[in-house]
This record gives C-alpha cells, structure tokens and sequence, in this order.
DNA sequence: CATAAAAATTAGGCAAGGCTAATAAAATTT
DNA sequence: AAATTTTATTAGCCTTGCCTAATTTTTATG
C-alpha cells in the first residue's frame, strides 16, 4: 500500500468534499477554484491520481474516487477532525483557530495514530464544527448541521459553527456573547422579514435578521 | 519574520544537533552523512540558509547557526521532545515507536503551538529518551543520560533510551524485562573484561557485557 | 615539500508541482 | 445549425531539492 504525497492527499480531500452529494460533476475547474491553483495543474494530477487508480476520470462524467481514493480521502477527514477536537478540547484553541493547523496535522503518517487519538479522545461523534468524524471503518455518522434560520420556534438548538467568517459578523457574535456551544431557543419567527426572536444565555430574548439566522450553524 | 521549508527546517536540526559540544568543525559532509544525502545538495542548501542569515559559513571554520537559525532549531527540537511525550504519555506509543512520529509532528506551523502543548502536558523536562525538552525561552535542562557503564557500585539508575537500536539488542533487552524506566542497581564492576554485576525489578543479579553496558542510557 | 587522498564545489540533469499562453473541445446562445 | 463563450488540454517554463560526474581545493602522508 503506497502512501500518497502531500499534495495528492490534498486533491483527493479536495475532490471527496466536492463531491458532497454526489450529484454534480467534478471538474478540473471546480478543483482548481477549491484548490485556488490553475486548471492546467489540476488536469496534470487528475493524470497521476488516474494512473495510482485514485480516481476515474472520463470529461463527461468528471473526476470520481475510486473506492481506493475514496478510503484515503475519508482516512484524512477522519483524521482532520479528530485532531481538531484534540486543539480545541485538550489545547484550548479557539474553534476559528483550529482549521488551519489541523490541515497540517491530517497529512502526518502512521497507522496507528487515528485510532489511538480517537481513543484518547474518548471516541468522540462530531468536530468542534458539529461535523461527523469517521469512525475506523468508514462510516459516519449523518451531519446534524443546520442553519438557525430553520429551526422551529420553540425549539432549542447549540451553535456549532459560523457560515459566514467574516470579523464583523465574528464581531457581533463577540458582542451578543454567542459562541460556540451557546444554547439558542427560537422563540418566534417573523414572516414579514424572516427575522427571528431567540433566547439564549441570559438574554432572555433578542430579535435577530435574516441573514444572521442563515450564518449561524446549529445543531438541534 | 518568515517560515522554512520542511527541509530548511531539517537542516537547521541536524546543525544543530552535530553542534552539541561546539567544538568540532560541521561540515558539508558531516551533514550529508547524518541527512543521508549527497554533499552536493548540501553545499547548494548551505547557500540558501546563508542568504537567509540562518547560518554562517566559512570553509575554514564550517558551519556555524547564527542565533536566528539557532532559534529556529531549539525551537524544532522543543517541538519533536513535546510531541514525542504525547506520543508516549497520552497516546500510549512505544519509545522506539515515537521517534518517526515527532519527526513529522515537529513541523506543525502555529505559533502558540509548543508553549500550549507543553503547558497541557504538564511542562514535562525530559522527553521519554531522557533528552531535556527546551523551555520557550530557549533554556534547556542538562542532559542527565549517562551509560550504564558510568554508574560506579552502589548507585541506581533508570533506563532511558539504547544507544544501539539493532533488534538483536532490544530482544536481549525484552527477554530480560529491561525496558524504558527500569531501574538498575550496580552491584559490582569486574576491571577484568569491563563487565558488571546489576540488580533490576525481580532479578537480583546478573552480569552483563561491557558492551552491554556501553549501550545502555541512563539516568542517574 | 611533493603527492596522494579526502573534501568541497561546479555544472548539468531529473522529478514534482506549479504557472502562462495557446489551442482544442464542449457547451450555450442566437 | 452557426456562432460565441466557457472549459479542457497541451506545450513550454520555473522553482525546490535532490543526484551524478567532473573539477577544484584542502588536508594528510611519504
């Protein structure tokens, strides 16, 4: 079994997400806008992933993963989010600080090590984003993200994540005093502009937009 | 202040690292010997770290870190002894199963990375094969690995690393329960082969090679 | 000191992964 | 269907790090 280079686990990564719901099709294109690099080195690796059977490609139906490509794209998700829930809980990072640095630690090789950091972690179901973390053999479980904007009211959710990184939405939050983790109860929705009243922490009730409720990533 | 590259980086360490006593001269084929490579390479990469200023380099005097490489390589080391007790203390890794490991791990890029380790995993001083782990400002505790050979009767020591790592070696090493964190009692020394006499967990006397005891870390 | 041996350096190349510019092929529009 | 626009592909080049095969330069030795 041959590992792959740093840039090929990155393609492959690159790919998987993409290919999310299966639907649409994977082009040298939307690769390269995913990968931020030109086309033209995109089709070269597509090259190089075809011949190590990472991936299939015929210009009509796009780049698939092969069963292959598609257990070591899933092995670096597994262990990306693994160690993300390793920076946040044990190191105390900031759930906007983790991103990067587990990028780096995904790539780092040996066996073991996801099992054993999923152990010492205590078998954790979800990253500090409320993305499902791979189990050893694959399966995950389903995604329970979903945008404040469609919980019901009445219903309480947690925040696990922020669509929009932007500092002055990052700000806002700052300022409301919601994070990540913050339990949000919908009180009341407003169909005129979609805004919402929620409740959370100790305001017990604040009206928030539209657009904010479709920023906010919750998990019920 | 700009980053390395992975092999900048590796350069620096093994600079660093033929540089303990700083007394012998490093040149460009003691460092291809210890990086495994051609001394070609290493002539072109001692160019590239004198541009920026991370070494100097005169062929009469060899290879010197100026102080910002120097950093930069304390700095690499404090990383791989930090990860390697993680390795060992929390992900129950083998000592001889680490060392590959922190060779990757050592790279991670944050800033704040080494200093929130360190402080989660307890500000340990010494990695599992007994190497002083350097503190953030640099300072690092003296070495207390010595030979098992050093030990004058009478004293206790306890294991902390093999200086030879052959397998022949580690399975004379299992087959007497001798393991990392044993602790020896020196009983006698026999002047006329070098061997000695010890005490270790059960056995209440054995005697071993001078060879033996030539390659056995150990701390006082 | 002259010579042999060892070490350092230079020149020229190679593979990975990127890039730009040019061309070919698809997909859309009209 | 023809024309236009968008994508994909090719060709040629660049940088990083490494290599081999000369060619100096040092260092050791007779």
């Amino acid at each position: 079994m041959q590992t792959q280079t740093l840039s090929e686990e990155n393609y492959l990564k690159v790919i998987y997400h993409l290919d999310k719901d299966g639907l649409k099709k994977i082009t040298p294109t939307a690769i390269s806008e995913a990968l931020n690099n030109n086309p033209a080195s995109v089709v070269d690796m597509i090259k190089k992933l075809v011949d190590k059977k990472l991936v299939q490609y015929e210009k009509s139906k796009g780049v698939k993963l092969t069963d292959k490509g598609r257990n070591v794209a899933i092995l670096i998700v597994r262990k990306h989010r693994l160690w993300e829930v390793f920076l946040h809980e044990k190191l105390g990072y900031g759930w906007d600080e983790i991103h990067d640095i587990a990028e780096q630690l995904e790539h780092i090789q040996n066996s073991e090590l996801a099992d054993r950091l999923e152990r010492f972690l205590g078998f954790p179901q979800y990253d500090p984003h409320g993305d499902p973390i791979p189990k050893a053999n694959g399966e995950q479980a389903i995604s329970y993200k979903t945008l404040l904007a469609e919980i019901a009211p009445g219903n309480t959710c947690r925040v696990v994540a922020v669509k929009d990184t932007s500092s002055s939405f990052l700000q806002y939050l700052k300022k409301l005093d919601i994070g990540i983790g913050t339990k949000i109860t919908v009180l009341d929705k407003i169909p005129f502009d979609n805004s919402m009243s929620i409740a959370f922490g100790k305001t017990e009730a604040t009206t928030v937009s539209k657009i904010f409720a479709e920023n906010l990533l919750v998990h019920e």
